[in-house]
DNA sequence: ATCTTAATTGAAAATGGTTTTCATTTATAA
DNA sequence: TTATAAATGAAAACCATTTTCAATTAAGAT
């Protein structure tokens, strides 16, 4: 998905575009690695300069719910976000440099039509990611 | 795993067993829901009046590192715990009462070996959990 | 192009969860 | 029973996040 079909996206949807809106969208669409809320605020610097922390946190709540962001849940913190890339999909973090590779087909009809059967639940979502380290990190040994 | 067990295996590595922690052991072990640290501390009001937060906080991180405690990601807090089965295994929360239910066989051999191949990440972990609403809630319509 | 208005922004203050500090207490081993 | 390091509780500190509010601005109407 890119920067601008997410603008368009939230203007579609009544939200004004501002700069500052762009700007951050911008930030996170460029990187790799999913960012917190203060590294999106610390790579605006140079980008927009004077904006504030507070308009970085509006505008993730305001991209969260419109399901235009995604989350990273494995690693030391839960509020880190990426862009995504639209439909159903799996994260596989680097825990060295924190890259992110989506995967798609996550095979789990199988085990949650099992579950469902074996425990009378009612499923409606999971979360699956896997971690470990990136070729780029393997080889460098650091990190 | 035992209330029991789990104070053995905390002396095993030489850490102290108090009180505190037997109570704190004893209300994480005795629910079926994941609980938050504060839920914990307000469920220790009989058990243990007076106690500390702060002895709860400190109690989960020491449980934690020690692998007695696992996490519950899906849903609202990231913070959320229940003492742990022993061994890899993974979890079904109701979004309604909050009840954990576990499940050992995840089935993820195939695909982690796919996107090893296919991305070159050394993978060494991975997060699974469902969520969804268990049999009493969706019998009582409530929650 | 200008105006109008509701949405958005930024600064500061408030909040709330978590951690640190430190003096006191206590479990454990000698 | 005693000695000692570990653990506790209260208060303060910390830090991420949210709220408040006055000033600014995007976007549609004129």
């Amino acid at each position: 998905m890119t920067s601008k079909s997410i603008a368009a996206e939230l203007r579609k949807r009544g939200f004004k575009l501002t700069p500052q809106r762009r700007a951050i969208i911008d930030v996170i669409n460029e990187s790799e690695e999913h960012l917190t809320p203060s590294d999106i605020y610390s790579r605006l610097q140079h980008k927009y300069p004077g904006i504030g922390l507070v308009t970085v946190y509006r505008t993730l709540e305001l991209l969260e719910s419109s399901g235009l962001l995604c989350e990273v849940h494995i690693g030391d913190t839960c509020r880190s976000y990426l862009t995504r890339p639209g439909g159903h999909h799996h994260h596989l973090v680097c825990r060295g440099c924190g890259k992110v590779v989506d995967f798609t087909d996550c095979e789990l009809d199988g085990l949650e039509n099992r579950l469902v059967n074996e425990t009378g639940f009612e499923i409606d979502r999971h979360l699956l990611e896997f971690m470990g380290r990136c070729i780029n990190c393997r080889k460098n040994k650091k990190n």
